[in-house]
DNA sequence: GTCTATACGGCGATAGAC
DNA sequence: GTCTATCGCCGTATAGAC
């Protein structure tokens, strides 16, 4: 694999390594794994047909790289803002407050969803749809479980006596609300008539956290 | 499209076209629309490769008609079920209860996925996979747009003075909840180390019709 | 090392023969 | 109603150009 290797970049100009992981994104995330052929990346990237295999070894290979990319970025992102909410409320002494465990957990998404870098939008539909199928279930776990069991643990401190079960019957709902959106399949525009924008971000994520919010605090009030 | 017409079978015994679309369903199920060959499928169904493109002129056309068979049959219960529960309303002189509402919309579901029909619990899969991706958001509006349009109406109802867009938004919500629980990825099984259990249909559902009711009521008092 | 041109065995959907 | 033949595209290996 020491093809594979991260070769650094003169500031911006994209490498052809990182030009093909960019294609592969976007086609992957249109159409998933199956329905994406190495010679249609190797057309969008502009390079030979045998280049991604020189890179990553295979097409399932690529698939990983481009899954892999961004996970790290993601993980980091919104581990730092968790850990910032956490140290806030120690300091003011109080406890966390679960809408603020939730934008943790939400808003570095809304920010790669609302992104000018198309790269990201595209990640967050790739996301969604490996989230969607039992197929990739293995990579979701190696790349999110850790990080999704920080978060369940401070949600857990932010409604003491809440239930386990409950709690994690409530990630799973948030987490397929927020796969949906990230899916970003424009059905809610036109089932709302264009009252609602999956294109607005912004607005789509407010509704989530307030949303779920109110429903994880409601749990403890029942 | 004559070979497509739905030949009356004598009680039970499948015939050779719902053999078809039994193995379409199950392999579209778990790989999607890209990742399954018809070459599969005719195996799968213990037919010649050719059959499936004369009963449904191209693999797009199977895939279609898989989607079809089921969504009428769905879409009759949950109709009625909305009806059943509009009409025990009316006839009390009261308000419909949001509850009411979401368990017409859910249960119908929750029965296909715990159906002893392995064919029911492959089509929620095929449900969810769809609902994922924005390439078959066609097949959504097409299929279930003028129900959903109902229940929205239903909800309107039962929640007077609520904001078109937080009720959209709402169900944007509860219908990505669903489509996740629909998808049957067993990640909240092992996040969850075993408390909660995706194959346990009942359990995931009457957790789904809890929170969403308290979170659609929760809009209106705040 | 980085990359291209090309070749290969295999499987894809499906049209047309039967 | 069934099967077979066809043709194109698939992922990938490889040889060698730069």
């Amino acid at each position: 694999m020491k093809a594979a290797k991260t070769k650094p970049q003169k500031a911006g100009i994209p490498g052809r390594r990182d030009l093909v992981l960019d294609a592969a994104e976007e086609l992957f995330s249109q159409r998933g794994f199956y329905g994406v052929t190495v010679r249609q990346v190797a057309e969008m990237a502009g390079v030979d047909v045998a280049l991604p295999n020189y890179y990553f070894d295979s097409k399932r290979g690529l698939f990983d790289a481009v899954f892999l990319r961004r996970a790290e970025v993601l993980n980091t992102q919104r581990s730092d803002c968790l850990d910032a909410a956490l140290s806030s409320a120690e300091k003011a002494g109080e406890r966390v407050a679960v809408k603020d465990i939730l934008q943790a957990f939400i808003t570095p998404v809304m920010e790669a969803q609302s992104s000018h870098d198309p790269g990201w939008r595209n990640y967050c539909r790739l996301v969604a749809e490996v989230n969607s199928s039992a197929v990739w279930a293995g990579m979701m776990t190696s790349h999110f479980d850790a990080l999704i069991a920080k978060f369940i643990d401070a949600l857990r401190l932010a409604l003491p006596g809440i239930k386990d079960k409950d709690l994690y019957w409530a990630y799973h709902m948030l987490t397929g609300a927020l796969t949906l959106t990230m899916a970003d399949t424009g059905r809610i525009d036109r089932l709302s008539g264009g009252l609602c924008l999956s294109g607005d971000a912004p607005d789509a994520y407010a509704h989530l956290v307030d949303f779920f919010t109110r429903g994880f605090i409601g749990i403890n009030e029942t």
